[in-house]
DNA sequence: TTAGGGTTAG
């Protein structure tokens, strides 16, 4: 008869089995294990639930939950928690949401992981007011919120553009008994940066070294690009020297930030021999990297080394994605080759991506600048999504060739929908109005969008 | 369960 004993050496060589990704070899073994009477518990099952959600698919998970069940086996908090986690993953927050309230219905008792998880998700997918009434929820019930919660919480401040609030509770995390560590700083930093405030996030980085704790890949990585931003390049490089002397000289990201900040001063050179570093390295180039040196190609107005990188990227076993596409989109519109920049949107399509929101953007922004605005009016029109770049690149056109007053209507547009522009696009307006004879529609536009409050939009 | 990279306007 199996004992203890024998199921845990079963989830010991499980758990070694699906870590290695052998799901197959996995399976069988628990068939191997029933078929000596070594039965799998809600261990082994929750193990293959884990695999199942990170490797494979999310409805084959629930299919080992079904057997588990079959099997007698009862759910426990930790199979509600990866079924949470593998929903969060795929980016289903009612699925999670339902998991969160069907585990309660089913007698098992929701823990701080449970919470996190279910919080998490919902912040990711766009849902913050949810997100925060389930941390509400948190603290009036038995579960004590930890670390790890408020550092979710902060990012999701950070994500729902509640950059005050995030660092509110950065500021108040000791009154709640907790000191920030290394992930909350690096939230910090992340948010701060993503939300403009780099100045902020600077001052978070020097209060992290001053503070003891180590910085990680992450934290350098993120650190770089923020001084990269800030045009402090030579700072960026020092912090990324720090980052290989500190034995981090493997790391995928950072080379990608590096690649793309000298692409962007046009150090293509450079950017080539972080490649030939990282292949001396031993270290894989993954898309992202392929897709900073197609920049750089690009960026030089070198297409034909750009193309030629679509066939490293296949014989690597890489498949291009949307940022590879509507990259040499954008770099065939600056060239003003239309022709060919369209066959890329058409290559997008074929490949099953749509062609998104970067690419359509370039294309107008091209189509602009080459006086063709009849043309980028008809791809914006066609366009299920603008955003401030369209409607930027759209009004700089429409100045161009003298069309204030479509480009006022589309202005209004903006000012209704709260879409900022770039303050230059909103002159331009204002200034082809007055200067073309029609100062009062000119203080009419500029009073509309005083009342629309959208000369405060100021980036 | 929480944190990092790659594309567009001026």
């Amino acid at each position: 008869m199996c004992g203890k004993f024998s199921t845990l050496l079963l989830n010991i060589c499980i758990g070694s089995l699906c870590k290695a990704r052998r799901l197959d070899k996995a399976e069988f073994v628990v068939v191997d294990g029933i078929r000596l009477g070594c039965l799998p518990d809600v261990v082994t099952y929750n193990t293959l639930i884990a695999a199942y959600c990170r490797f494979v698919d999310f409805d084959q998970a629930y299919l080992i939950v079904s057997r588990m069940k079959e099997a007698g086996v009862k759910p426990d908090v930790v199979t509600y928690n990866t079924l949470m986690a593998g929903a969060s993953r795929h980016n289903l927050p009612s699925q999670c949401q339902y998991l969160f309230q069907d585990m309660s219905k089913n007698g098992v008792v929701p823990d701080e992981w449970s919470y996190n998880t279910l919080m998490h998700c919902l912040f990711n997918c766009g849902y913050p007011e949810v997100a925060f009434k389930i941390f509400s929820d948190m603290n009036s019930s038995s579960v004590s919120p930890s670390i790890i919660t408020y550092n979710t919480l902060i990012n999701g401040y950070f994500k729902s553009g509640r950059a005050v609030n995030a660092v509110m509770a950065f500021r108040r995390l000791q009154k709640f008994g907790f000191s920030p560590e290394l992930v909350t700083y690096n939230t910090m930093l992340h948010g701060l940066f993503k939300s403009g405030k780099r100045g902020q996030a600077r001052r978070i980085y020097k209060e992290m070294r001053e503070s003891g704790i180590a910085p990680n890949a992450a934290t350098y990585t993120t650190a770089m690009k923020c001084w990269f931003r800030s045009r402090n390049f030579e700072d960026g490089l020092d912090i990324f020297s720090e980052m290989m002397s500190r034995g981090y000289t493997s790391d995928v990201f950072a080379y990608c930030t590096v690649i793309s900040a000298l692409a962007k001063r046009g150090k293509t050179e450079d950017a080539r021999v972080c490649i030939r570093q990282m292949l001396k390295n031993g270290q894989g180039i993954d898309l992202a990297c392929y897709n900073a040196l197609i920049y750089a190609y690009c960026k030089e107005k070198n297409m034909n080394d750009a193309l030629l990188l679509l066939n490293e990227i296949e014989e690597a076993g890489l498949e291009c994605d949307g940022y590879t596409y509507s990259t040499l989109v954008d770099g065939f519109c600056k060239l003003g080759d239309f022709s060919s920049a369209m066959n890329q949107m058409r290559v997008m399509e074929t490949s099953g991506l749509n062609p998104n929101l970067v690419a359509y953007n370039s294309l107008i922004d091209g189509l602009c600048k080459a006086g063709m605005v009849d043309h980028a009016l008809s791809i914006f029109k066609m366009m299920r999504t603008r955003d401030s770049f369209s409607y930027s690149a759209l009004l700089h056109g429409l100045c161009k060739v003298g069309r204030f007053h479509v480009a006022s209507k589309f202005l209004l547009i903006c000012a209704r929908k709260g879409i900022n522009v770039l303050k230059s696009s909103k002159r331009a307006v204002l200034r082809g109005l007055r200067c073309s004879g029609f100062g009062r529609d000119a203080k009419k536009l500029k009073a509309a969008m005083w009342k629309a409050g959208f000369l405060h939009y100021e980036k």
